[in-house]
DNA sequence: CAACCTTTGAAGTCA
DNA sequence: TGACTTCAAAGGTTG
């Protein structure tokens, strides 16, 4: 049923194809963390020497149109209990065009509600920015809250802990102390996830649907059209997040839980070139060609 | 019940 | 150094 519902809203959504945007669209620019990437050659203060400088480098005027090297605004703990991002932020124009869905959308979450036409006048200030995430009290040592980071899980991976129950001692904690193992210490989360986690249950509602493969379909096209100001916060909050990361769990390294999970990339390389393996709906979907990032349309 | 699916980005491994 | 791999989140689906 299920799937019968979203073809037909795959069909509705072909019948609106892009609008040729021949000479509007910008010179392409890389992604924001690439162009944040230091040129071959010049050092780059690791987070860690960064975060101890005595003297950060302030963020440019402008991130959009230079290429940044540092972290881009100077490193403030006590931001990490009340992060605003103040105004930096100005409504997109402009969408860029997904790709074809490997998962057909559903009725309720056509093409033309995932990208809205802003309807704020151009250049109107976003709404003030906050991340629960790092609004909540992270435990950064010395802090009166001293809660307990939400990176921590136990070796089962799951992620138990709530948002708001940090004020707690985790039932990860709990289990890993009944189990007697150490609870796995999980990898910081990137710009991109800070976004899922943000907009998710937006998108759910929106969309009214629940299956995570699909949802993030979406927030991967919606990350896409974002404006590069936009992006910027999550780029700047997941900065901050590793910064407390490192903080937090010193010897920590991305090794340590690496090849935890089953190794399965190889297999379904092999799987994608010998005709390809079901997705979560028992189709066989077609890789769809990665959207070319920062190539903006004029919303139709 | 573990693994898969799907996304992007960070960081790991390997040649 | 570049190419490739793994893991972060999420929850329904699959085997």
């Amino acid at each position: 049923m299920y799937k019968e519902t979203v073809y037909s809203a795959f069909n509705l959504l072909m019948h609106y194809p892009p609008t040729s945007g021949a000479g509007q669209h910008p010179q392409p620019q890389p992604p924001l963390h690439k162009a944040n990437q230091p040129p071959h050659g010049v050092p780059q203060l690791s987070l860690y020497e960064h975060f101890n400088s005595p003297h950060p480098t302030p963020a440019p005027a402008d991130i959009s149109q230079k290429q940044v090297h540092r972290p881009l605004q100077t490193p403030d703990l006590s931001g990490f209990y009340s992060l605003t991002s103040g105004s930096m932020g100005q409504l997109p124009h402009t969408v860029s065009w997904p790709s074809p869905p490997l998962y057909p959308l559903s009725p309720s979450c056509g093409y033309r509600q995932h990208f809205p036409a802003p309807t704020a006048a151009p250049g109107a200030p976003y709404p003030r920015f906050t991340h629960p995430s790092l609004m909540l009290g992270s435990g950064v040592p010395g802090h009166p809250a001293a809660i307990p980071h939400p990176a921590i899980v136990p070796p089962s991976g799951k992620q138990e802990l709530q948002p708001f129950d940090r004020n707690l001692k985790t039932q990860a904690e709990s289990k890993a102390e009944k189990e007697g193992k150490k609870p796995t210490i999980k990898k910081p989360l990137n710009a991109f996830m800070l976004y899922m986690k943000e907009m998710r249950a937006k998108v759910i509602a929106e969309c009214t649907l629940k299956e995570s493969a699909a949802i993030n379909q979406i927030l991967g096209r919606r990350w896409h059209a974002l404006s590069r100001e936009e992006q910027a916060k999550y780029y700047e909050l997941a900065r901050k997040e590793r910064q407390l990361h490192m903080q937090l769990y010193p010897g920590w390294s991305a090794r340590d839980n690496y090849g935890k999970k089953k190794r399965r990339s190889r297999e379904k390389h092999q799987e994608s070139t010998t005709g390809g393996k079901r997705n979560a709906f028992g189709t066989y979907p077609e890789k769809a060609a990665a959207p070319a990032p920062f190539l903006p349309m004029t919303v139709l």
